[in-house]
RNA sequence: GGAGGGAUGGCCGAGUGGACGAAGGCGACAGUCUUGAAAACUGUAGUGGGCUUUGGCUCACCGAGGGUUCGAAUCCCUCUCCCUCCGCCA
């Protein structure tokens, strides 16, 4: 979520950046929701003045009449006639202006309730339409229309590999190598499922562990494992929702939902806290599978394991103050090259131009690891830095060590990595011409062979 | 799944309709004392919104959301979460 403020101030300004998105946003409408809320805040409270104060005076009344009528019980019982008398009549007057007040203040209630029923759809009209409004490009990130203008670095890592013999792509490697296996897969839970068997099983196994050991050992990361279904509210925290409705599984009783990315839960782990600044920054990792249900992808990548509604993933995440985060942004595109270097994999970076930025972040780097048999770069890891977008909708700030006012952090969240593809890769790139694959050096600690044949 | 008990400030905990943004304690911070520290004493402190001549003024917040009332931490309803016992279970 945007800063309201800012919208405010230089709508023109929010509107240009917008559009550098290929985006729009109903600022206009939005501007005027929150005129009128602030009128209506500013009237409403007068009123709510006006009744503390009355309710006050009733009260202080209301003291006096008890102690009177305990004095004109008194009066009676004592036979002192005059004092009754006396009495009798302060309290009927006290009594008539206390009532007389109840019945204005009661009127006061009655406009703050009619305004507060227009505040409440006021706000909620805003709100929803500040959850539709997309994340602010960064000065640095090129403007571009799509992502066809994304910038291509020079490829890192291993040169590609060679072959005497035509490679084979994973979808004709797994089964001959009996590691994949895609028809009991869909047999199981229908298109876009597959089985992982054998090596194939242990050998993604084996990318997890060491993912996620790399990054804790080396990065200094601190492992988290996450519920892998969480609450709706968490998914529009980390600013998935309303806006990808479609890609959600999500439970027919209970408000749970599947991840789609550990993105989502790690973001809301300090949602509504306010963090020390000096425990900052904060750098989560965790593996988790992910759920999507690809309808806005369907019938692209139907080939083999590259997109399916189910994979694995290692995701970083960091909680910076807002000096830090871009620093920490070139930190964790670091981490995830240093995977693929240790994994031997041909990579590349790619620096997304304004066009293919999404939703929420305001800047994003893709890897991409080149897979020989089908001859395609994949995309292995995505790393965002979305400023204070989904600390502002998760409500997650710090205070700074100057003791001046709470902040929002800035989250940033990379993949490190993600796994059917760079399986993928690995698979392909290391295939033999009898069709074995020589294990990376990295995983042979955890799978214990040389060579899957 | 059944029965019962809870949720108050950083923490503990009082508060059953009116002077309560909330006693008291602990912790935190600043100062006094001290060579320094501790102890003691004094003082300061929540979050968010609106307005503002930037001095302030004001509203809301006691798990969440509704309701009753002139007035709600306090009464009523719904929901969430936690705890205890029973049942079931990896």
């Amino acid at each position: 979520m945007l800063d309201i403020n800012l919208i405010r101030e230089k709508p023109e300004w929010v509107k240009e950046q917008i559009a550098k998105l290929n985006d729009t946003a109903p600022i206009d409408e939005i501007i005027a929701a929150d005129n009128r809320r602030r009128e209506i805040l500013g009237e409403v409270e007068e009123l709510r003045r006006q009744r503390n104060e009355s309710s006050k005076q009733i009260g202080y009344w209301m003291g006096s009449l008890k102690k009177m009528e305990a004095d004109l019980k008194r009066a009676e019982a004592g036979q002192d006639v005059e004092k009754a008398e006396h009495l009798r009549t302060q309290l009927n007057s006290l009594q008539f202006n206390a009532d007389e007040a109840k019945e204005e203040t009661r009127k006061i209630g009655e406009r703050i309730g009619e305004l507060d029923e227009e505040l409440r759809q006021v706000e909620a009209a805003l709100y929803e339409k500040m959850l539709w409004v997309p994340n602010i490009p960064h000065e640095s990130v090129p403007v571009g229309p799509d992502d066809s203008h994304n910038i291509a670095y020079p490829p890192l890592g291993a040169p590609e590999p060679q072959f005497d013999f035509t490679p084979k792509p994973h979808w004709d490697l797994g089964p001959d190598l009996d590691i994949i296996d895609f028809e009991r897969g869909v047999k199981l839970s229908g298109s876009r499922f597959y089985l992982l068997k054998g090596w194939g099983a242990r050998l993604q196994r084996a990318l997890i562990q060491f993912f996620l050991n790399y990054h804790a050992n080396k990065h200094g990361y601190t492992e988290i494992y996450p519920p892998f279904m969480v609450r709706s509210a968490m998914f529009e925290g980390a600013a998935q929702l309303p806006k990808f409705a479609d890609n959600i599984y999500r439970d027919a009783e209970e408000d749970y939902m599947w991840l789609g990315t550990a993105e989502i839960a790690l973001t809301n782990i300090h949602r509504d806290e306010i963090l020390e600044e000096a425990d900052l920054p904060k750098k989560y990792v965790a593996y988790t599978p992910c759920f999507r249900r690809e309808k806005m992808s369907a019938g692209r990548d139907v080939r083999g394991i590259k997109r399916g509604h189910q994979f694995d993933k290692v995701e970083m995440y960091r909680f910076t103050t807002p000096e830090t985060s871009y620093q920490a942004l070139e930190e964790m595109l670091q981490d995830a090259k240093d995977i693929c270097e240790a994994l031997g994999l041909r990579y590349r970076v790619i620096e997304m131009v304004t066009g293919d930025l999404g939703f929420a972040a305001s800047k994003k780097y893709d890897l991409e690891a080149w897979a020989a048999g089908c001859g395609e770069w994949l995309e292995i890891s995505s790393i965002s830095n979305t400023e204070a977008f989904q600390a502002r909708r998760a409500n997650i700030k710090y205070r700074p060590e100057d003791g001046g006012r709470t902040r929002y952090v800035h989250t940033l969240n990379g993949s490190g990595l993600a796994l059917p593809r760079v399986m993928i890769a690995v698979i392909e790139n290391n295939q033999q011409a009898d069709g074995s694959i020589v294990v990376p050096e990295a995983l042979r600690p955890y799978l214990g062979v040389d060579v899957i044949r």
